[in-house]
DNA sequence: TTACAGATGCAACTCAGTCGCGTTTAAAAT
DNA sequence: ATTTTAAACGCGACTGAGTTGCATCTGTAA
């Protein structure tokens, strides 16, 4: 696999390029589907210590290369993506594989806001049957 | 405080009417943010057992009487409410004071959904300022 | 080539939540 | 009222996610 695109997006967010750095990256990118701390560890080439994926993944998600969902489980799961703010996606968990994945599209609410809230973020996750599991 | 109506939710969902569970559900009901764990270990009358109180909630929450919600924090808020699957309703996190509270209201998503999936539930919370810490 | 901030690995730790088990109690049966 | 019993309680031990302190190593810039 080149190392091109992990280098580059190393730079331009001034992250050190190291191998652990480029390998993590190159796991995300060739993923879809959200991941756990567990398919992280699982998923890379040598066993790491859990300290540093987890101070990596913190870098990650601090300047924007992933972003963290919470889902119904209590257990953080990552997923490639900017972490702008006015980017209100939602996460697809399929209740039968327990697999989490970002979806397209915009949410709306229409719901009773109090005068003085102000109203920054959503998120959502849309529970049901992933494609793969309902054929 | 009347223990009238504990007595009769306990009832109408088959539950022993424990003096704990009487004072956890007073808890709950004089309460309208959703409550963490030390929230309710705090509230209640006397120090009690955590297994105790864990498996009440989860008692609780198995007959619908509230609802677990997973905030970004990764400690889980419980609310009363009944577990209804189809009632979609939203959750507003304040980002300031960190409380959760239930939002009146429905969403709606527009969002690209593949073939062969299918869709059971929508989770949303709302972040923001709440009324109090904007004022 | 050197210097150093930042990255890594290890071990110890915190904290949420669970589980096994002996004791107690709500509530139904006698 | 007394007995019975399934369920609730309390305790302690445990699991598993995530964090922190510290010594060592390495990417990068001077």
């Amino acid at each position: 696999m080149s190392t091109e695109l992990q280098t580059q997006l190393l730079d331009s967010k001034g992250l050190k390029k190291t191998p652990i750095r480029r390998e993590l990256l190159a796991l995300f990118l060739q993923q879809s589907n959200a991941l756990s701390f567990h398919d992280i560890q699982d998923g890379m080439p040598a066993k790491l210590d859990k300290s540093t994926l987890y101070r990596n993944l913190t870098s990650f998600e601090e300047v924007g290369l992933i972003h963290k969902i919470n889902d119904h489980s209590g257990i953080a799961k990552f997923a490639l993506g900017q972490q702008d703010l006015s980017d209100d996606h939602a996460h697809f968990v399929c209740d039968n594989c327990e697999t989490v994945s970002c979806m397209e599209g915009s949410v709306s609410i229409d719901v009773k806001v109090g005068d003085k809230v102000h109203v920054k973020q959503i998120q959502t996750i849309v529970h049901g049957i992933c494609g793969n599991c309902n054929s």
